[in-house]
DNA sequence: TTTGCGAATTCTGAATTCAAAAAATTCAAC
DNA sequence: GTTGAATTTTTTGAATTCAGAATTCGCAAA
């Protein structure tokens, strides 16, 4: 805990702030992104803006506007299905390597974690319920041992953090969610690897459905 | 075809550059990124040089340098086994998808890919060699019809690459990774899903194994 | 000779300025 | 009234300038 870094630094703070903004849906799809209106609204100048908007192309959250400026990224349904196959077999091989390695997988704390995610959905706060469903796969990956599977996993979650508030808004049977949760919870507690890998897997593939499923009827067209 | 765009984009041109200098290692380990040394050396100001070491440090292939400055990122011989791993189940779904969608898979032409192997293989170019390995895969990804199979194995990709640079130099055993191909494209073409999807499983862990332990003989400590 | 303080240099991030290109608006001609 | 061209406006990428912070260099003292 020694670090006296005392550094905001813009760029980052400019980056997190946008990516928010578009993850919760508070910039819409389409939205235009002007880099000196964005600055105002901001409080800084152009500069940290642009790096930012850069690094969010590179994420996919940003896209080019036809010939001049940016916009947020649509949605897209059939992307999405994609990236839940790929979050798939991550997740079957985090789970396995968690349940595989009691010494890692052990150190989660399940308890606390699925106490949570009840809670949020039982608030019914979709912030809270997000966050709750993140917490819990997160410390899966980060417990698996393999640091690459997380930053292989990163770069489409925002994607499929974009959909969660999309789809748990709309009143769903977020219950399940947690009632799979809680299975792959014990598999790994019991070292039960290969039930790990399988409801893992199949976890992220049922929800990769719902959540395709859900927005091809929520949103007709584009939005 | 109709593409009028005469974009140059500085920022990009820089971003390649760089990012192809680290990749075959001509910019070593530990180099240091000066940005007005690297805007001199390619003829433009600091502000897309700026633009394209953020993005390099994204990739993980540019680090922070103690307090000031940047330098190109040291090869980890761990993450490349966490990230040897990673693809191990990312080729495996690639390779499965292509061999049970004939429409898919039936569309790469191995012939051309394996023969370009084997022919850089004799050439002793290491270059040509890399460039034949990144070819023979990327028809596979391509062709998965999930493009973000893809975008999760790029990510990481450059580490890969960067390192096959440095095991394909000392001469190894380049002939087996031919024959490995060769078993890889002939399920596909049979449209043998499991056994593609376990050749390919089992090929990138064993380049993964063999990396590993080659860059562990060559650089004892660090470089 | 080594250690410690301080000035000078260097380097980065941020702001500002500049130039080019695209979009929009206006005005004229049919 | 509509279409088309030209000018104005907007906006971006790149260059330059500015300010702050860290490292290095130098000098003096122990």
């Amino acid at each position: 805990m020694l670090q006296i870094n005392s550094k905001p630094a813009f760029i980052d703070q400019v980056y997190a702030q946008i990516k928010q903004a578009i993850v919760t849906g508070d910039l819409r799809p389409f939205a235009s992104l002007a880099q000196e209106a964005l600055a105002a609204e901001l409080g800084v100048s152009r500069q940290p803006v642009s790096h930012a908007l850069i690094l969010l192309e590179k994420d996919g959250l940003v896209v080019e506007k036809g010939r001049k400026g940016r916009m947020v990224a649509p949605l897209d349904n059939h992307q999405l299905l994609s990236l839940y196959q790929v979050r798939a077999v991550l997740d079957g091989l985090a789970a396995g390597l968690c349940a595989s390695q009691p010494a890692l997988g052990g150190k989660i704390n399940f308890d606390d974690l699925l106490a949570a995610g009840i809670a949020a959905t039982k608030s019914k706060d979709v912030a809270q319920m997000v966050a709750a469903d993140i917490a819990f796969h997160t410390a899966i990956y980060k417990h698996s041992g393999n640091p690459e599977i997380f930053n292989a996993v990163q770069a489409g979650w925002p994607h499929m953090v974009r959909a969660m508030h999309i789809v748990l808004s709309g009143a769903v049977l977020a219950e399940d969610i947690w009632t799979e949760h809680r299975q792959i919870a014990e598999a790994i507690r019991d070292g039960d690897a290969d039930n790990a890998h399988r409801l893992a897997t199949s976890h992220a593939q049922t929800s990769g459905q719902l959540t395709f499923e859900t927005l091809l009827t929520d949103q007709p067209k584009s939005a």
